[in-house]
DNA sequence: CGGAATGATACCAAACGGGTATCATTAAAT
DNA sequence: ATTTAATGATACCCGTTTGGTATCATTCCG
């Protein structure tokens, strides 16, 4: 039960080596050497962090990506959301049949706490506390 | 990215109908009509259970399940580990390029951090509380 | 002995995850 | 205008995991 998969490793990596190279514009070739990762693969990431809006991507000869926000606005629930879905600790996993109604049951409720404190905290980090 | 896979959650619904049955011992054809799962499969998760001595198992005509311990002493936690494994957030994602060193890894120390709170929620709920 | 229960194992099909390949599009440099 | 360096969009592949079924062996009560 991994909390965050490949794809949103990469991209923090990534994430970090933009924001701490001072260019404009950084291509995937000069990040997926350094972050260790084959490049189509990478770019397939930076495409979707493009277009949730968390990178800005410039084609073109000189082109690359770019931070679209400061690193202390992008958290790892944002890169969460976009790179493996929302997280949903509690698929509704008992159905109808001990706790009869939905509101009443006791362990999704308590799954549901968790799942918010959990939230709470991958809100709190952002790339600027992992360069 | 479930907290608990399906197995886990059959269980927990097995083990609260046992605790409610006021019976030495409880037959899978008893219980996987009420749980709402096929016979076969409720009984390899049973097997499961018996083997890591939550349950107590009884062979033979008029045999069945019973629980080992009270269901106050039953946690999620265990159940948890015994049908999926122990709970890791962890699994190790950067490895040795942006944080070099392995215990300096900000990102890393912080899903151990989540990873521990997390354990001791699920350490705290029992078979009680759900039933 | 015969029936009712678990023990152990093997098998299967679908879903998921990680990864590669290919072609189209854009824009700067010459 | 041509070339070249970059992203955009898809399609595909394959190994692993997961949810689930089937089968046979073993134990124990009556
Ligand atoms: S009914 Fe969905 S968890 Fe209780
Ligand atoms: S080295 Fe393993 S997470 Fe940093």
């Amino acid at each position: 039960m991994k909390l965050i998969n490949r794809d949103v490793d990469y991209a923090a990596r990534a994430l970090v080596f933009m924001a701490r190279a001072n260019k404009p514009t950084v291509s995937v070739a000069e990040m997926s050497g350094k972050v260790g990762v084959a490049g189509p693969f990478l770019r397939k990431i930076m495409q979707k962090l493009a277009k949730a809006g968390v990178v800005h991507a410039v084609k073109g000869k000189g082109g690359g990506f770019a931070m679209a926000r400061r690193p202390e606005a992008v958290t790892l629930r944002r890169l969460i959301d976009v790179l493996q879905g929302p997280l949903k600790l509690n698929d509704c996993v008992f159905r109808q049949r001990i706790c009869q109604n939905h509101a009443g049951c006791v362990l999704r409720h308590k799954i549901a706490g968790m799942e918010q404190r959990l939230l709470a905290e991958v809100e709190a980090v952002t790339v600027r506390d992992l360069a």
